[in-house]
DNA sequence: ACAGTATTTATCCAACGGGTTAATTTGTCG
DNA sequence: CGACAAATTAACCCGTTGGATAAATACTGT
């Protein structure tokens, strides 16, 4: 429905002005929330005029409600991409964690929104239709993964896969999202590259730890984060 | 320096007014963020007049900075009364997680104070010089307990005790921090008694697992949650 | 080419919000 | 009591902002 080619094509581009515009709003409900975005900036960012906000989406909320809608159906479909069946509990697991982890740092604007949400307390969320349906595949595929790994002996627990996805997203969302307060308040840069490293370990680890019982080696010790041998160390 | 006896004690109570009006300047903030923060309300939730938010805080950046220190000081303070050194390794990593749990449950404001700091990226934090020194006992504190936990054995790792306090706090701030938009995806109310019991459980097995090597009965199955016998279960 | 419709622009405005000015009240001290 | 300062209030200022109006422009089918 949205990109068929039969669309007229207007003076520049009548369904691109639609995506500009959700784009420019996506960047600015981001960086400054739903009460601080300021209409006129997503206009110019798009390159539009004010008035075709209200022509192409309509208000200012209708606008937000549409960029939160969009934000969570992209991640959401990559989600279905990942393909967890194919791998042993375990790496299905572990490939969980390394896709959200990178798909958080890849799309920044997507955390900003969600804890804009948040503040509102999902106001708008509750009034989406579309947004509802669309996750229990998702936790089914999770929930397939933990069965699998307890009926081969992998996993010792049968954790909720809910409570599992939610602490996967916790252990990554809050990381990125709060990076700048934690980088002042312990002193360190951790958004450079090797303390995203060090986090991606640690976090995978925990993890892992947990499901198999088994512990992996460097648990958020020391840089290089993936090859290890040792499964303890002195000290 | 604040609390002089021999403060004049004005028309009504000049140093309770300042208190007032951090509360509600706080209760503003978080309900709405910094942008959609309005000093009237601020104003007339503190039972005062705008011009003494002016008089009594600064403008709005600096009342909304002052908010931000005193949360901040609250919540170390208490920590520094959590007295982890007298327990055992295991038991002190479960009574941090069990104190940010409640903390956070008790002090909603707080999640939302940070959040939105972190939107603005931390710039008025960096600004702060009394945020900063007030870090680094607490994160000595838990160094400690994981040296000691390690070097008793109860720990199979040396965690980083930096990954290991942003972990925990992640796994607790996130779930409450997005409890509303969580519930609407996975149409569970992730706030009543029982959902936060099941988490708390989830929580504490979570990283007790990992830290111990030593998988705890019920990992986020069930309700009880703290006295479950079997290790494995059927499907 | 013409009529009709979709799209875009330029312009305006009423409400709001942060902040300030100046007057007023309330207490302290000699 | 009377002067002086601290605290509080009321009223206003002025830039901003979301939103609206109406006119112009570009495209389409006939």
């Amino acid at each position: 429905m949205a990109k068929t080619k039969k669309i007229l094509k207007w003076q520049r581009d009548p369904e691109g002005m639609r995506l500009r515009i959700l784009e420019a709003a996506k960047q600015e409900f981001a960086a400054h929330g739903l009460a601080g975005a300021r209409v006129d900036r997503i206009a110019a960012k798009a390159g539009a005029n004010k008035r075709m906000l209200y022509y192409h989406v309509g208000n200012k909320e209708d606008l937000y409600l549409a960029v939160l809608e969009g934000a969570y159906e992209k991640i959401r479909a990559e989600e279905r991409g990942l393909d967890l069946e194919h791998l042993d509990p375990p790496d299905a697991i572990e490939r969980l964690i390394d896709f959200t982890w990178n798909y958080f740092i890849r799309n920044p604007e997507f955390l900003a929104l969600l804890n804009t949400e948040n503040l509102a307390r999902a106001k708008h969320l509750k009034r989406s239709t579309k947004v509802k349906s669309m996750h229990s595949p998702f936790v089914e595929m999770i929930r397939t993964v933990v069965t699998r790994g307890v009926e081969s002996g992998d996993f010792v627990v049968a954790v909720d896969p809910v409570q599992l996805y939610i602490s996967i997203a916790a252990l990554c969302f809050f990381y990125l999202s709060n990076s700048a307060t934690l980088s002042v308040i312990f002193g360190r840069d951790l958004l450079a590259k090797e303390a995203k490293d060090e986090r991606l370990a640690h976090m995978v680890a925990l993890v892992r730890a947990a499901l198999t019982g088994k512990s992996i080696a460097s648990f958020g010790k020391g840089k290089p984060a993936r090859a290890r041998a040792a499964a303890k160390q002195p000290a």
